[in-house]
RNA sequence: CGGGCCGUAGUGUAGUGGUAGCACGAGUCCUUCGGGAGGAUUUAGCCCGGGUUCGAAUCCCGGCGGCCCGACCA
């Protein structure tokens, strides 16, 4: 791409309102734009981000027998009363069409999810399926924050499983955990499983998938040597006391919940009617597990965690482009022609096998420079009079090791370790 | 929802009762070209409404909006 018309504009400050680390670089960077408070644009360069961590996220879900769909946001008031959500779920968006009937804006789709099951006659052999589907979600959060952590309106991962038994669930439920750990983990993040309350779907734990940092909300209690940590409303512990799993100290730290997963039981299926026949041809309502993941807010998360002081870092799997191009200029013509041939060559090579950014601006250096920082591709190349007089260019991975001078013939085994695709 | 801070060009800032200024950005021209280059020139702003005053960006009241702390968080 051509970054003269990709659309993006970084800035050198930060909006002054500003003070989550997410917000200020994806802001600079020209990532994201915010329409009001929680509500953010993906400007292209983000929407290239989500879309990364989109199909890593759908790929870990196909591997789990997962099966996509899109459900509406526009939900009508009867489903939502059905479980008596429509009044007890506070941050739900509630409108009106013109005719006056009510409708809420799917803040979740159990509810949904649930009406489109029963809707079909169901045996125990169908048993189980595996639906999920990447939508945004819309809740009215007394107080959006952060940037993009905590929106108004973001966009979730949701998969909902149907089971005929609680051991069957219960088996998928930890496939599904580890899919989870395999999503962070290509997304450059590393979590922290931590037991949580069931929240108002069930009296059984959940699980949380946490990433440790400052700029996290959640507040979870974790062992100094081993794995264990909870949540702080549910752990029972503070930090100081002993690790009940190994002994050593425990401590507290602030967190961002990228992850969620829940025993659903039949809390939703028995109260919508959401049967199947059993083998012994007795109609039983269906065992359910949904499990959440916010992909605008891993985004943020992977921000969050991965920067430095000129900009993202970002990892490999969800930036935007694998690779930025850059130009330098020459005061000299014949040696600016040569330049710009030799580097639209190697743009034109590497196309082949990467995503390229190519600075084709007539911008200083320094600008240019400053601005592969900010954006944060993993690899950055130059190519200027100095390269070229040895038939090379430069190759600087952004994780902060050093240039190396490589032969324009031999950039692609030299970019192998640093981003293999 | 309680509390705090804050609203001046696209961004960052100055102006605290008397001509709205600077930097970055954006446009044009010339020079420059390995870490946000220099000069010339242009562009663009006081959140909204009311009040006080001869006069309000500035003081007062009310809205609206943003950020932060807390509460809340399928």
């Amino acid at each position: 791409m051509l970054q003269s018309r990709a659309f993006i504009q970084t800035k050198k400050e930060a909006p002054k309102d500003e003070q989550s680390v997410n917000a200020k670089l994806l802001l600079r960077g020209g990532y994201i734009e915010k329409l009001a408070s929680g509500v953010y644009t993906f400007l292209p360069l983000g929407f290239l981000v989500l879309k990364r961590i989109e199909r890593v996220i759908r790929e870990e879900m196909d591997a789990v027998g997962g099966v996509e769909l899109l459900m509406p946001a526009l939900q009508p008031k009867e489903l939502w009363e059905e479980t008596g959500r429509w009044a007890s779920m506070d941050v739900l968006y509630k409108i009106k069409d013109a005719q006056g009937r009510e409708f809420a804006l799917g803040a979740t789709h159990e509810e949904v999810i649930t009406g489109i099951v029963r809707n079909r006659t169901v045996s125990y052999k169908d048993l189980p399926f595996y639906l999920y589907q990447m939508q945004t979600k819309f809740r009215d959060e007394l107080r959006a924050k952060s940037g993009i952590l905590r929106g108004r309106e973001f966009i979730m991962k949701d998969l909902y499983s149907f089971h005929a038994t609680e051991e069957d669930r219960k088996a998928y439920y930890e496939k599904v955990k580890e899919a989870y750990l395999k999503i962070f983990k290509r997304c450059g993040v590393s979590v922290l499983v931590a037991e949580a309350s069931g929240g108002s779907f069930s009296k059984e734990i959940s699980h949380e998938f946490q990433v440790r940092t400052p700029g996290g909300e959640d507040i979870i209690i974790v062992c100094s040597r081993c794995d264990w940590a909870k949540n702080s409303e549910i752990a029972g512990k503070r930090a100081g006391e002993q690790c009940p799993s190994c002994g050593n100290a425990l401590g507290e730290e602030r967190s961002i919940e990228v992850g969620n997963i829940f025993t659903l039981g039949t809390k939703f299926s028995s109260v919508m009617k959401a049967f199947f026949t059993d083998k012994d041809g007795t109609e039983k309502p269906m065992i359910m597990g949904c499990y959440g993941m916010g992909l605008s807010r891993l985004m943020g998360a992977a921000a969050e965690v991965n920067y430095d002081e000129r900009g993202i870092v970002w990892p490999r799997e969800i930036a935007p482009y694998d690779l930025h191009l850059i130009p330098m200029q020459s005061k000299d013509a014949a040696m600016q022609k040569r330049i710009a041939q030799a580097s639209e060559q190697l743009y034109q090579k590497l196309q082949e096998r990467y995503t390229v950014l190519y600075d084709d601006r007539d911008a200083s250096a320094g600008a240019k420079f400053a601005d592969a920082d900010l954006i944060g591709a993993p690899v950055r190349i130059v190519i200027s009079e100095k390269t070229l007089a040895a038939e090379s260019a430069e190759v600087k991975p952004r994780n902060g090791a050093t240039a190396k001078i490589v032969k324009i013939k031999d950039i692609e085994k030299e970019l192998c370790p640093v981003i293999q695709l």
